[in-house]
DNA sequence: AGTTGGCTTGTCAGTGACTGACAACATGGA
DNA sequence: TCCATGTTGTCAGTCACTGACAAGCCAACT
């Protein structure tokens, strides 16, 4: 069951991205949020570790659902084909979660603080997977390049879906996968 | 020749480079760079947006040199060559730079505030690649995917040899271009 | 030489993010 | 009922960062 816990987690994350669409996120502090979500601006803070990472809870768990994908992914598969093969398993949930992601990710893109945070979890991300490739007995190099690589398409695919739901997420990622193989095809003569 | 302005800027450099290996970044404030500096605090937020910003100064000048690599490569090649063309042509100046990159990466690496900040230079980096190859005639799904990935590479083969530095970047990058290539023709199967 | 304008810096006051320490309170189990 | 644990409020303090204003310096122009 919810614990009040989550309960003051939960309402600190809605009033600060309301605010923080309402203000935008400069115009916003950390107290007003508290304020809002009727607690302290310590208890803020006990919860999250900045003001940033209000907005970056889901992160976690889309790091799990992936690289338990790629970990029971078939061995034949190569880092690429195992990569994608995750992505396209949680692409289902994101498109459920649109409705929060979407004013999220406005937010996020027009506040460069925001952005470089986001860009620090997608690198995490990155490297979780990474290891997780490590462990199917990927060479190093090759692990983080792939991983790297992937997630650029995966992220890219992403961003330009949130921007515009159509085409589907699912038929992006696909036409990432495809220009990302073309683009090494082509880039080898 | 050299202005007051610069003096006061590159002394703020090196002072605040000092005293984060010193001290390490959290427990040196920005009022202890600009002490060693010889100015005030007020001076050190003039000439840097933030306390971050002190460590990030040449990457406008590497940004200049791999777009100009860009513009000048011939028009047959595909985006990945280009791009590795562009990459080739810098190594030269980093593996100079290397004394004064060294040290600040390791400052950088041992940051998560710092790695983040890198993590964003990067990305604009890569944005800036993306553009340069669109006036190119690059279609942009490739473009963007070409210079994060292209970047990717660049990027991890230059960590490794600040780690390490044998073998040199040039073959380091080379290796890269190499893993980058097989990993898409592994994938394809 | 004198003056004027631009650029850099110092000073000061203020806001807001973030932290440590301690007390109060609620909850669930012994 | 009492105790243990976890959550919150309160308070004081540090530090990053900003706006406003004044002072000094240097170069060009008269």
């Amino acid at each position: 069951m919810a614990k009040k816990v989550d309960d003051a987690r939960v309402r600190l994350q809605r009033a600060a991205l309301e605010l923080f669409q309402e203000r935008g996120y400069d115009r916003t502090t950390a107290a007003e949020i508290a304020a809002r979500a009727g607690v302290t601006e310590r208890t803020f803070f006990r919860h999250f570790a900045d003001k940033r990472e209000v907005l970056f809870d889901g992160e976690a768990v889309l790091r799990a659902a992936l690289t338990a994908a790629i970990a029971d992914a078939p061995d034949r598969l190569g880092p690429l084909d195992t990569l994608f093969r995750a992505f396209r398993s949680v692409v289902a949930v994101l498109e459920d979660n649109r409705p929060f992601s979407k004013p999220r990710h406005e937010v996020i893109s027009g506040t460069p603080a925001l952005h470089e945070r986001e860009l620090a979890k997608l690198a995490g991300l990155a490297d979780a997977l990474a290891a997780a490739l490590r462990v199917r007995g990927i060479a190093d190099l090759s692990a983080v390049l792939a991983a790297r690589t992937g997630m650029a398409a995966f992220a890219h695919a992403t961003v330009a879906w949130l921007d515009d739901p159509e085409p589907g997420l699912g038929e992006r990622v696909e036409l990432a996968r495809r220009e990302l193989k073309a683009l090494l095809a082509g880039g080898d003569r």
